[in-house]
DNA sequence: TATATTTGACCTGT
DNA sequence: ACAGGTCAAATATA
């Protein structure tokens, strides 16, 4: 249907990309080389990379009206304001009859992990994962043998951070717990948080002695590299659920070397622009190879690892999932990781794919 | 005493 | 009506 034609439109797409990462690499130049560098020539093709780009955008735009009905995550993001839109107003939340309770934050990311935890070392409660949870319920699930564990972050009630997670020992291996996060944190753990060290054994005691709190020991330890978002090639998909269904979320990221000459370049982008760039590149922070909904862990760090590195990241996501009740994001941590948005609108799911090739 | 966990009740979405 | 998720009082622990 139509392929010839969208064959045509990539093809444009893909020059206006390549040309965009021509000019941007031509403004790396300018940056590199401090004699020449002239304020008339950052900005000149900086005007031309944002022109390419827009050219690229309307054209997946367009592309993306069309799949608009085919794709939920194209349809959620096209609205500007669809993130509050796809959650309750704030006049629903304040209606409810018992204070905040039940807020409805579909959008809320959420992502599964199955962690395996090495029988005979008494560690049955879920695993370390470099942040403070605490325990605030436990429920039978129909058709599962164990009860599933709700945590939510020990700094809820004074950062006002909104992540959880669902802890659910596996039926068939006990071993096995399938761990739900939702939400990111914006709380401020310390920045050793970056080490998601996983320590077995001390769990359960940890998780009973209610000192969720990092130990020094497991905080000191480096983050294994694999783990570490790899800023120049972000161009990665993630896989997240939301409310039950798995949506791809496509990004686009520009190597860190442009986009930090970019944006130390500072107020070229407005304070929205910015946020909106975080809340892009977010959706590339929690970056998955896997293709299933979990991905599968055993004793490695969890990619808690990139909420810690990119923090920013993760409180922008929350502002954009949970605007409704975040209130203290942090944004204070310049982090490399700048992720130009492009509006998150109107992407096609294929389009990292083809993009890939241009960022090699 | 402060903080975390447990657990029955309650609320919401389907 | 039911299942899943959350609240909050009671309880446990340091």
């Amino acid at each position: 249907m139509e392929k010839g034609t969208e064959f045509e439109q990539k093809k444009l797409m893909n020059i206006e990309l390549k040309h965009g990462q021509e000019l941007a690499n031509q403004l790396r130049q300018q940056f590199l080389d401090t004699t020449q560098t002239s304020k008339e020539t950052c900005d000149f093709l900086l005007t031309n990379i944002l022109s390419s780009y827009e050219k690229a955008l309307s054209i997946l735009k367009s592309n993306a009206l069309k799949l608009e009905h085919h794709s939920p995550v194209i349809s959620m993001l096209n609205s500007p304001h669809s993130f509050t839109s796809d959650t309750s107003p704030p006049s629903d939340i304040s209606d409810q009859p018992h204070k905040n309770v039940f807020r409805k934050r579909k959008a809320v990311p959420q992502w599964s992990e199955q962690v395996q935890v090495p029988l005979g070392t008494g560690a049955e409660g879920p695993l370390a994962d470099g942040y403070s949870w605490r325990k605030y319920g436990q429920k039978d699930i129909l058709g599962a043998n164990f009860p599933r564990a709700y945590y939510r972050c020990t700094y809820r009630p004074s950062q006002g951070c909104l992540a959880t997670k669902q802890v659910q020992k596996s039926d068939e291996d006990s071993s096995l717990h399938q761990v739900t996060y939702k939400g990111r944190h914006t709380c401020k753990q310390g920045s050793e948080l970056t080490a998601g060290v996983v320590v077995f054994g001390k769990e359960e005691k940890r998780q009973k002695k209610g000192s969720c709190e990092p130990k020094q020991e497991e905080r000191i330890q480096e983050p294994k590299v694999e783990n570490i978002i790899s800023f120049g090639t972000s161009l990665k998909t993630e896989e997240m659920e939301r409310s039950k269904e798995v949506e791809r979320l496509p990004s686009f990221s520009f190597p860190c070397t442009i986009l930090e000459s970019v944006y130390k370049k500072d107020h070229l982008f407005s304070e929205d622009t910015r946020e909106n760039n975080f809340i892009a590149s977010s959706y590339s922070s929690y970056i998955t190879p896997e293709t299933s909904e979990c991905s599968y862990l055993s004793l490695s760090p969890y990619h808690m690892d990139n909420f810690g590195i990119a923090q920013n990241l993760q409180s922008s996501e929350s502002d954009l999932t949970e605007i409704l009740s975040a209130p203290n994001s942090v944004t204070n941590s310049p982090i490399c990781d700048f992720d130009i948005s492009l509006d998150p609108v109107d992407f096609d799911p294929s389009f990292p794919l083809d993009i890939l090739e241009f960022f090699k």
